[in-house]
DNA sequence: GCAGGTAACTTATCAGCGTTAACTTCATTG
DNA sequence: CAATGAAGTTAACGCTGATAAGTTACCTGC
């Protein structure tokens, strides 16, 4: 996991079609490679991420990341090192989708977009959670962590304060993220009541769990939830 | 390590198969039982939790499963429907062993106790974070979930209030077991120099990062941390 | 304008994986 | 004592991630 050597991606497509067309065979060979756009760490995340999204986490497999980019799976290592170098650059890929906001007057407010947007990738792309138990070392989830702890100092938070706050607010989020995405990927019906018959049918084993209405999400929804908990992170900080 | 997995014991069974009898404390039949205990859904899972403890999580596989318990991969089968079974079985496992403390007078108290034990379960087990992104729904984990929402209650936390804080307490802790766990497991000491410059040779990209100390842990462990970032909750509630 | 080098692929192949199906063994029971 | 069914075994299937060696196509230096 050490060096990360960019393979220079050279320009040499762009260069070859400037090239004399001379000869018409060479155009027709190399008509080919011109359909196909040449393989990069970007195309094949892109399409891991796309595969990730369709069949899960175990829908990604290496040949068939490599079929979806008209490849032989082998090629992919020519980019890439191993399969969970693939997996750290898809998790860092959809963190770069939050959108860092300009910072506000309200350093608050812009803890709670960065925090939602942090949620909602990872909820946009329910195998993402479940990914975390990796290093989390990319530059996109690196940025994103700079600038939750910018604003925290912004707000005054110095010293272990900090430190604790930061570690409240992402380990929540995490979290929150993996408990509900492992809930919504559980998509089976019969699965999901089997779920709550496993306490609703022990009453006696689960006094509190039957009586809270922690259950039936229809009394509050998860967003609700989620926000009054970073509500509670926010007012003591 | 794959050096254990050469001999099947042949001659073992061999030799249990052979019965001249004779005395009865030596009939073959009693002796195999006694030997080996027959196998069951509990030293499967027994011997599942030493694997994954020793191996972590790539090591454990059905086939060494079966060798450790002196059986062939596909008897396991017999007990258990998939890998993911035994999984699930594992995760509940290790949560067996948080305990739950009577009930005190004071239920923060209650509260403090089952959330580091389930922490410490975690950690003590660090394949574990990694597999919550799959249904908890073993009895270990619904009793512990019941034990603190009854303190919570007990502590006069009802309604929406009372699933927050349920929701953000559980979360948390899965959480920052998880990013804990998966630094711990980084136990390769160039790999974690790499994850260290990755910061502080940016120092221009994060600059808070670079000076909030959150970087080295020497300045506040990481219990610390936790412990404060429970209080910040419990305090609140 | 071509010789050689090298980036970017393909072909061939490997050991290991989870899992199924069909056969064997053996204690229990009618 | 035959039959039954639980608890195994042997054999095999289609995958998987990954390596090594062979093959192009292009770029550069002469």
């Amino acid at each position: 996991m050490t060096a990360e050597f960019d393979h220079p991606s050279r320009e040499e497509r762009a260069a070859r079609r400037s090239r004399d067309a001379g000869s018409v065979w060479l155009q027709e060979e190399s008509a080919r490679s011109r359909r196909t756009p040449p393989l990069s760490r970007e195309r094949i995340v892109a399409a891991a991420v796309e595969l990730l999204d369709e069949h899960g986490l175990d829908g990604l497999t290496m040949r068939r990341l490599a079929q979806r980019l008209d490849v032989t799976s082998t090629a992919l290592y020519w980019h890439v090192r191993t399969k969970d170098d693939v997996l750290d650059l898809a998790v860092d890929r959809i963190f770069g989708d939050v959108r860092l906001p300009d910072a506000s007057g309200n350093w608050r407010d812009d803890v709670r977009v960065l925090i939602r947007g942090w949620r909602e990738a990872m909820l946009h792309h329910p195998w993402a959670p479940g990914l975390i138990g990796r290093p989390l070392l990319g530059p996109n989830v690196l940025e994103r962590t700079e600038f939750l702890q910018a604003a925290l100092v912004r707000g005054g938070i110095r010293g272990v304060q900090l430190t604790v706050t930061t570690h409240l607010l992402a380990n929540y989020v995490i979290g929150a993220a993996l408990t509900e995405a492992t809930w919504r990927r559980t998509t089976d019906p019969q699965e999901r009541a089997e779920a709550r018959r496993r306490i609703t049918g022990n009453r006696d084993a689960y006094p509190t769990l039957n009586t809270s209405g922690h259950l039936d999400g229809t009394q509050w929804s998860d967003d609700d939830v989620f926000e009054r908990g970073l509500e509670v992170i926010l007012a003591t900080a």
